[in-house]
RNA sequence: GGGCGGAUAGCUCAGUUGGGAGAGCGCUGCCCUUACAAGGCAGAGGUCACAGGUUCAAUCCCUGUUCCGCCUACCA
């Protein structure tokens, strides 16, 4: 075994491709259902769209995920971790269309079956990119298990769900006010709307009174065009300025109506605007309800697509001439021209700035509009019930756990879910209708076919042979389909297999872990619990861990348009896996966004090449006799390095199993770096690099034993270089991915080693700060004296002799202060410790004598402090007795350095001054 | 409007049974010392947002204020 194996660089574009790909085709990652001894540990992916690649959050989420999964593996659990994509309904045609765009067609032109045909074409050619992303980024998923949204199995999973939903009379079709985004021409959920806050005004309209046209009731709105649909106005019943209106009408401005005046004390608040509300019931949601309470029509006149629609209009009554100049306006066009007909009229009152909440669709940023259409819903209450109960309990542990009253909080105050799209792709809703049985309700206007609410449909997995009651064979099929999240709702369960009783679904459900952001709490981990509950009897997951948002590194969050995204795949070729991972790991501390810049990455692409470094250095000097000994029978820094990876493998299991994966990376990165790179490899220097030390064949072992279990330890977070490092150095098996997770192991603990090392340090550390201060050069031989207070850490020094002299290039005298000689010597204080550095040559003293100074007077000012608590009676008589006792010991020990450093500086000064 | 989180070194952040303020990056100085200059060593740098309170003792617990995020909501 030679050097030569390992570049003195780590080039992690030489590794990567390679492995990943050879430890899909060993098979390390697929689970086995059937015959595997282990405890299941089960993770679902949050299944990213089909049309998507892989960004930033990504990253952070499969790397948790990957962390999570491959430490399982290696702690022997039966691992299982489940990829696969979202077939992303509205996304996903989006893209497709603006294809088709782009070659002059339309969907409507192709028509649904061919555009449907065009889209899984578009998915077998670019639906894999994510894919192949992931397993660039080394996720052990097993592959083979690659799920879709639209598969087979998970569809008609999908169909089974509805038509049981619906025989539960949890879902129902009924024409409501529901969310519609005017450009991807569908309805959208709650949820998927986003709120964006704008400047807006509040216009204050005049409704003459219809029996004194001369008093008018003056009403704010934000939507002056929507009056045009009002019919109501509402005050409050309560409300000495308006209740004696209330039973009269106004005239409504723009048309010939007459509208009633309502008392509503549940719309109308008496503080806002003017007291009094128009109510225009098809066009907001408020006055939905509030229409509802009072029995008043709907008058809708925006069309689908947001335009002033003219058939709306003449229902509505409006003015001949008004519905000329607005038909087929967009809302922005069309209402400077009502507030410009109304202020000609003199019924503007004033208009007034006003900050308001505008809702934008989630896919397209359009702005959502109020539509009144006929839907298909989830009656979400019962479902919710038992969600609820499932995380009050604990069935379900939601970390941190500071989102669990977020969860509880929308969950019970949920609302009927909107599940039909109009869209194309996704899974159609398992619903006919006899043409026959309902020709009144199944109406085509300009091409567009409409099915009201009042149509009775017929639900069935299969397609019915004919209508149950006058067995026509005519039916048309809803062409609706369902909300993507209602087919990822079922994730957990539809994957292993369900509705059929598999092997899989027996041993992997519930999971165990879901790991996901926040923003899809909602969307998505909330519904999974809901459905999981309903159709398994059981929670979907145990643990649902919720990490951080990335963010720019100036806390912005990513986009395209801002054009400060980091691509991951970028910083992967850039500074290679390893790095991005230990970085997303390390800054994924909970409740904390993760604002990423590529300085970190950097450091953790050295921090990798630091680790290749010591792998190098390891393999120099593996050659020659080994001998392990228990551990008790070792050297010190043997003894010690055993002690403190025993620790970090401590730390890290804890914290993984606390989902803490920033502390856990950094105990790795502080043992690997600053405790076996900087003081292990250096203490066992002169025992490995002479062939003939006493020490050699116990230090060759331990070396190989600590670096191996290190690369163990290290391999969920940087599985790359650990396995390129572990081939390298001598192992037993074939990959370190099928490898044990290293164990705490008692025999290493080791605390006397601990406190021998840390007086070592601080000794060493004192000295080479001597050296600096006297400005001997690195290489110059230096002679010094060493001594301590205490007895016991005398000893202790006397055991680091054999090491002090190698580390500080130097001869070392351990001896009590008395023994040293009184001339000619730096001396410097820390704790009790002293170490003097003889002084020779031409040296300048002046810096040496400053930082006495500096430290005279720190060490005074933390004097005063805590002698002053000492002297305060209250303090003494309160505190507990080994408080004051470690008071007590701090103070004889900083009076003793205040002494020495004194003496110290003096005799410096002598020097000087001589 | 309601809820939640944050405010600690120049930057990004750790820091729970309240008792001597930490890391990484950046910065300064010295070193190409045969594992590593993607490195080593030594250093500078902080009234722990502000004001009160509890306590012998507060970065930590309580109250209020300011600022910044996020979630949520029907003030037209």
């Amino acid at each position: 075994m030679t050097i030569s194996q390992l570049d003195k660089t780590y080039d992690p574009k030489a590794v990567e491709d390679r492995w990943s790909r050879e430890w899909i085709d060993r098979g390390y990652f697929r689970a086995d259902a059937k015959t595997h001894p282990g405890q299941p540990y089960c993770i679902v992916i949050p299944p990213p769209n089909v049309t998507g690649s892989l960004h930033v959050g990504h990253a952070l989420n499969h790397s948790l995920q990957d962390i999570l999964i491959r430490w399982r593996r290696m702690q022997g659990r039966n691992t299982l971790w489940l990829p696969g994509t979202d077939h992303a309904g509205i996304a996903t045609q989006n893209v497709v269309e603006k294809q088709l765009m782009a070659e002059g067609l339309s969907r409507e032109s192709l028509g649904r079956e061919q555009f449907v045909e065009r889209v899984w074409q578009w998915k077998a050619t670019s639906g894999n990119t994510i894919v192949n992303q992931q397993k660039q980024l080394g996720e052990s998923c097993d592959w083979d298990r690659l799920r879709f949204t639209m598969d087979d199995g998970l569809s008609k999973a999908v169909i089974e769900v509805f038509v049981r939903l619906y025989e539960d009379g949890l879902i129902y079709r009924g024409e409501r006010l529901i969310n519609w985004c005017p450009r991807c021409l569908t309805a959208l959920s709650d949820i998927e709307v986003e709120h964006e806050e704008v400047k807006g005004k509040l216009y204050h309209l005049r409704y003459p009174l219809a029996d004194d046209p001369n008093t008018g009731l003056i009403v704010a709105t934000t939507r002056p065009e929507t009056m045009l649909g009002d019919t109501a106005v509402a005050v409050h019943p309560d409300d000495p300025r308006y209740r004696h209106l209330i039973g009269k009408k106004v005239r409504l401005p723009l048309t010939t109506r007459e509208i009633p005046i309502v008392g509503d004390s549940i719309l109308v608040d008496l503080e806002f605007g003017t007291g009094a509300v128009k109510i225009t019931p098809a066009h907001d949601f408020n006055d939905y309800e509030a229409g509802e309470r009072h029995g008043l029509p709907r008058l809708a006149v925006l069309d689908h697509a947001a335009l002033l629609d003219a058939a709306g209009m003449q229902q509505a009554a409006v003015e001949s001439s008004v519905v000329e100049m607005l038909r087929g306006l967009p809302v922005p066009k069309a209402r400077p021209k009502v507030e410009a007909l109304l202020r000609e009229q003199g019924l503007l009152e004033k208009t007034e700035d006003h900050k308001m909440a505008i809702g934008k669709c989630y896919r397209c940023k359009t702005v959502v509009e109020p539509y009144l259409s006929p839907q298909w819903f989830v009656k979400v209450q019962p479902l919710a019930d038992p969600a609820i109960k499932a995380v009050e309990e604990g069935r379900i542990r939601i970390i941190p756990e500071g989102w669990v009253n977020n969860y509880l909080g929308w969950m019970r105050d949920i609302k009927d879910w909107c599940i039909s799209r109009q869209i194309w792709w996704g899974h159609q809703i398992p619903a006919w209708y006899c043409l026959t049985c309902n020709s009144r309700q199944i109406v085509t206007v300009d091409g567009r076919t409409t099915i009201l609410q009042g149509a009775v449909p017929i639900i069935s997995k299969l397609t019915p042979a004919g209508c149950p009651t006058c067995h026509g064979q005519h039916l048309l099929r809803d062409p609706d389909v369902l909300d993507t999240w209602f087919s990822s709702a079922l994730w957990p369960f539809t994957t292993l297999g369900w509705p059929e009783q598999t092997p899989e679904l027996k041993t992997y459900y519930p999971t165990s872990t879901l790991v996901t952001g926040l923003d899809i709490l909602f969307f998505w981990v909330a519904r999974m619990i809901m459905m999981g509950l309903k159709f398994m009897g059981d929670v979907p997951f145990k643990d649902v861990y919720i990490h951080a948002l990335v963010r720019d590194a100036e806390g912005q969050k990513m986009s395209k348009s801002k054009g400060n995204v980091i691509d991951p795949l970028h910083v992967m070729d850039q500074f290679g896996t390893d790095a991005l991972r230990f970085t997303l790991a390390s800054m994924a501390s909970p409740g904390r966004d993760i604002k990423l810049a590529e300085e970190r990455i950097e450091g953790y692409r050295n921090f990798a090449n630091k680790i290749w470094n010591a792998a190098r250095f390891c393999l120099m000097y593996l050659d020659g006799p080994k001998f392990s000994k228990p551990p008790a029978e070792l050297g010190l820094p043997n003894r010690w390095v055993l002690s403190r990876l025993n620790h970090t493998i401590k730390v890290v299991t804890v914290e993984l199993e606390a989902y803490r994966f920033d502390r856990a990376s950094n105990a790795l990165y502080q043992f690997i770096w600053h405790e076996y790179c900087d003081w292990y490899l250096e203490l066992i220097k002169p025992a490995i690099q002479d062939p003939t030390h006493p020490f050699g064949p116990e230090t060759r072992s331990t070396l190989i034993e600590t670096f191996e279990t290190t690369m163990r330890l290290l391999h969920p977070f940087m599985p790359f270089i650990t396995e390129e490092i572990w081939q390298t150095i001598p192992h037993q098996g074939e990959s370190i991915v099928i490898q044990s997770f290293p164990m705490p192991n008692m025999a290493w603990n080791a605390p006397e080693a601990e406190a021998v090392y840390t007086l070592l340090e601080q000794t060493v550390s004192l000295v080479r700060t001597g050296r600096t201060l006297l400005n001997y050069p690195p290489g110059q031989q230096i002679t010094y004296w060493v001594a301590h207070e205490d007895q016991v850490e005398q000893r202790h020094l006397e055991l680091t002799h054999r090491h002090l002299g190698h580390l500080s290039r130097g001869t070392a005298e351990v001896k009590p202060t008395k023994e040293w000689p009184v001339q000619k010597l730096l001396r410097l204080v820390n704790e009790g410790l002293s170490v003097g550095i003889v002084v020779s040559g031409d040296v300048d003293l002046k810096k040496a004598i400053e930082r006495l100074g500096k430290q005279l007077a720190e060490t005074d000012k933390e004097l005063q402090r805590v002698d002053g608590k000492l002297k305060n009676a209250e303090f003494v008589s309160k505190a507990p007795p080994d408080v004051i006792t470690e008071h007590q010991e701090r103070v004889r020990t900083l009076s003793r350095d205040r002494a020495l450093l004194a003496h110290s500086q003096q005799q410096l000064r002598t020097m000087l001054g001589s």
